[in-house]
DNA sequence: TGAAACATGACAGTCACGTC
DNA sequence: GACGTGACTGTCATGTTTCA
């Protein structure tokens, strides 16, 4: 995203004054510098910004919170009051029907926050750089789907609007998002890695860290708790939910949080730095001293900066001794009492079941559905930040293809075949509910492998990856994460989908190295049952493809080195079955897809996989190889235009053609010596001579060659007395080698019975002689 | 031979859902 | 509001084919 003022005449202008040494990567350096070019999709970018907000992070001592600075962009210019008053006026009006319902919603919160002085009446001159946001209900629908819900504050929500859509009217100062955050879930996976395992979020956290006052005015809103009273303006003085910056701002904290309490929190420092998504912390240990150490590290670290943790769970009651008992979540108080009614742990969507310690689903989706819309909603309730269910997923993904192939309107009534089709799979769903994937991979801080596979379907492309730790001398699989994709609605053939399959691998692979740094890159293997997509990936030298397979490979071997490719054949693939879809009742049970393919539980040594080599001479691989042009340029004249005779219907139109090639041939070789004007008859004879001995080249080549043995073979040549003139020209011998006739009436030139050539010739003649 | 039509690939934007 | 996912659509640049 390069955000730049009028580009053109500055372009213009360094091009017209740039010396001619200029190197090209100078010229754009000069460009960018002139145009104020900012690459905000940078990392570089991130990083200064992240430098500008973290030097510009303060601690404030009256209230014991960390102050954080708005990063606004350059150019930014003064707002005015007026225009968003009449604004304002304009909207209560127009919403006065519906007050009492909004007042419901909207007034406690607004008193409470002006109570708790998030919001401050606004006290500084006008003319400071100001904006004012849009503070507006969000009614949310009815998860059932009704299009109007009863209002009710459980409902509905406050929410900023600091980025509004009417910015074309009222353009707001632009409050950059900081840029690229890390949210990365899968960075630590539950912490999978770690015996012990516990889970907190920040109570508040926006709230809890504070605007510097010199920029509450970028953060106002007009307020007046009934429609005819005088507005009221008020200033944020917190780090609120709905403003641009917000997330970055409250991760940014976390992070300087981490990045200074290194060698004082060393265990606070690396949990807070690997752990976190948003206000969710998420730490381990392989003992209980070392999670309650980290634990006491971070309630330590957090507190000084007023972030107090709540909602505590863990995998042990022992790891939550100490805390507050309405700090800690129902279902961990629960453990030494009763399982039953237990509000779970939900952690990214999945439900913890701390006791048990693994995952499970929790099923919300409705069987009945009318619309698109309905299905959309239906579908993307099927959260699976790991892909564990990916082949269910992938089931109701195709649903959903046929549907958006039939161009229905987002609310037009589904084909009653449908409907009946997702009732039947929604029926089977509530089965994923009996589900249980540990989360902790025993011994994987020992030996370990990483074994990927990718494979694609006519219809879809999957990835999956397993680990392998080993106890003794077992080797155990367990499933880590899976990803698939249903396939281009544009028809692509199989290889390339095969190819895009082992790019979703390469692309997981890269995520999975932040999760086990350690793990050996010899220890990683990549696997395809495609020859193809294969040969693509490991061709050696590689040649240049076509940009699609070029681009894809390119990013493939970016991640994953061309020597860590293999193939097995596709019946011990399982990624076969994400490609292809499962039903849930087929998930459940099937162990290829949880463990893998049952030689991943032996000696990695034994394996039956293979490297492939670049199968180069197959077509579909050379399909892919960038065709080039070449002109070709030879100096025997009957290997072009084989067709040419064909093209004229007369032998002297032919003939003056072929004479002028031949001029200007010549006169191209020789430009001393050119020839111009009229054809001459050596001209067009020249040229009949060589029509002559091109369709000889062409069709009596073995008669050529056979005459210019020492003892000729043919029968032909023997019989007609074949042999070359001096101009190359195969000729009849015969018996008139003293008449008074032409060389040509003696010795004709020998050409073949069915030549376009001597058609032409023929018809030639009869014109001649009036025939 | 050149213009027009068509095909292809890259990319940005949009929309739907979810999480916090 | 941020982020993520997947999928579709339109635009643009480029390459290829067709046709007069």
């Amino acid at each position: 995203m390069a955000k730049s003022k009028n580009i053109s005449p500055e372009v213009t202008r360094i091009a017209s004054e740039a010396e001619p040494q200029l190197s090209l990567e100078d010229f754009f350096s000069k460009i960018r510098e002139a145009c104020a070019i900012i690459d905000y999709s940078s990392q570089k970018a991130t990083d200064t910004v992240n430098s500008v907000v973290t030097s510009a992070l303060t601690y404030c001592e009256e209230f014991a919170r960390i102050r954080a600075r708005v990063p606004v962009l350059p150019g930014a210019s003064r707002s005015r009051i007026n225009r968003y008053i009449d604004r304002f006026d304009h909207l209560c009006s127009s919403l006065e029907d519906f007050w009492p319902r909004l007042q419901l919603i909207k007034f406690d919160i607004i008193i409470d926050r002006i109570r708790n002085r998030i919001f401050v009446t606004r006290e500084e001159a006008e003319d400071a750089l100001c904006q004012w946001m849009d503070d507006h209900p969000t009614l949310s629908p009815d998860p059932r789907g009704q299009p109007e819900p009863p209002p009710t504050p459980d409902l509905n929500r406050a929410c900023l609007n600091a980025i509004s859509t009417m910015n074309a009217l009222f353009p707001s100062i632009p409050i950059f998002d900081g840029g690229i955050l890390d949210f990365s879930s899968f960075r630590t996976i539950f912490e999978q890695t770690s015996k012990y395992a516990i889970t907190a979020d920040i109570r508040q956290m926006f709230r809890q860290i504070m605007h510097p006052d010199h920029q509450r005015d970028l953060l106002r809103i007009l307020w007046r708790p009934e429609p005819h009273h005088p507005i009221s303006e008020y200033r944020l003085t917190t780090v609120t939910y709905g403003t641009a910056s917000a997330p970055f701002l409250a991760c940014r904290v976390i992070a300087e949080l981490a990045n200074i309490s290194q060698t004082t929190y060393p265990l606070a420092s690396q949990a807070l730095s690997g752990s976190t998504y948003v206000d969710d912390i998420l730490l381990g240990g392989d003992s209980i001293e070392e999670a309650m150490a980290t634990r006491k590290q971070i309630v330590e670290l957090l507190d000084s900066a007023h972030l107090e943790l709540r909602k505590w769970a863990a995998n042990d009651t022992r790891l939550l001794e100490g805390l507050p008992r309405d700090h800690i979540l129902p279902a961990s108080q629960a453990v030494n009492l009763s399982f039953d009614n237990e509000k779970p742990v939900k952690v990214l969507g999945l439900v913890w079941n701390n006791i048990s310690d693994d995952f499970s689903y929790k099923v919300s989706t409705s069987q009945r559905i009318s619309t698109k819309r309905q299905l959309a909603s239906q579908v993307g309730q099927l959260f699976d930040p790991l892909g564990w269910i990916v082949p269910v997923a992938v089931y109701a993904r195709l649903l959903q293809r046929e549907v958006i192939c039939l161009k229905l309107g987002w609310d037009e009534p589904l084909p009653e075949e449908i409907c009946i089709r997702w009732a039947e799979f929604a029926k089977t769903l509530p089965l994923l509910e009996t589900l249980s994937v540990p989360r902790h991979i025993p011994n994987a801080r020992g030996p370990l492998w990483l074994v990927g596979f990718a494979d694609a379907s006519e219809r879809a492309y999957a990835a999956v990856v397993y680990s392998i730790t080993k106890a003794g001398d077992e080797y155990i699989p367990s499933l880590i994460t899976a990803r698939a994709r249903i396939a281009p609605s544009k028809p692509e053939t199989l290889p390339r989908l095969e190819l895009l399959a082992a790019t979703l691998l390469s692309a997981t692979f890269q995520k999975l190295t932040k999760v086990f740094p350690c793990v050996d890159p010899s220890k990683r293997f990549a696997i395809s049952d495609s020859t193809i997509a294969l040969s693509w990936i490991t061709a050696n030298p590689p040649p240049s493809w076509k940009p699609f397979v070029g681009n894809h490979v390119s990013t493939i071997l970016k991640s994953v080195g061309a020597d860590r490719w293999f193939h097995v054949p596709s019946s011990q693939n399982p990624a076969d079955l994400p490609s292809r879809g499962l039903s849930p009742q087929a998930i459940c049970n099937n162990r290829s897809w949880w463990k893998g393919p049952q030689w991943l539980a032996s000696d990695p040594d034994a394996w039956p996989i293979s490297r492939v080599r670049a199968a180069m001479d197959d077509p579909q691989v050379l399909q892919e190889k960038r065709t080039k042009q070449f002109l070709n340029v030879s100096n025997e004249v009957p290997q072009l235009f084989p067709e040419l005779e064909a093209r004229y219907s007369s032998l002297s139109h032919l003939q003056s053609v072929v004479a002028w090639c031949l001029r200007f041939s010549n006169n191209t070789k020789n430009p001393q010596n050119r020839s111009s004007g009229p054809l001459s008859s050596v001209e067009l004879r020249t040229a009949l001579s060589t029509l002559v001995k091109r369709v000889q080249k062409l069709r009596l080549r073995s008669e050529i060659e056979d005459a210019q043995l020492e003892k000729p073979q043919l029968k032909i040549t023997k019989k007609l007395g074949l042999f070359l003139d001096d101009n190359g020209i195969l000729r009849v011998g015969g018996r008139l080698k003293y008449a008074q006739i032409p060389f040509d009436a003696k010795h004709p030139a020998l050409l073949p019975q069915d030549s376009e050539l001597t058609n032409l010739i023929i018809n030639q003649a009869h014109e001649d002689c009036l025939h």
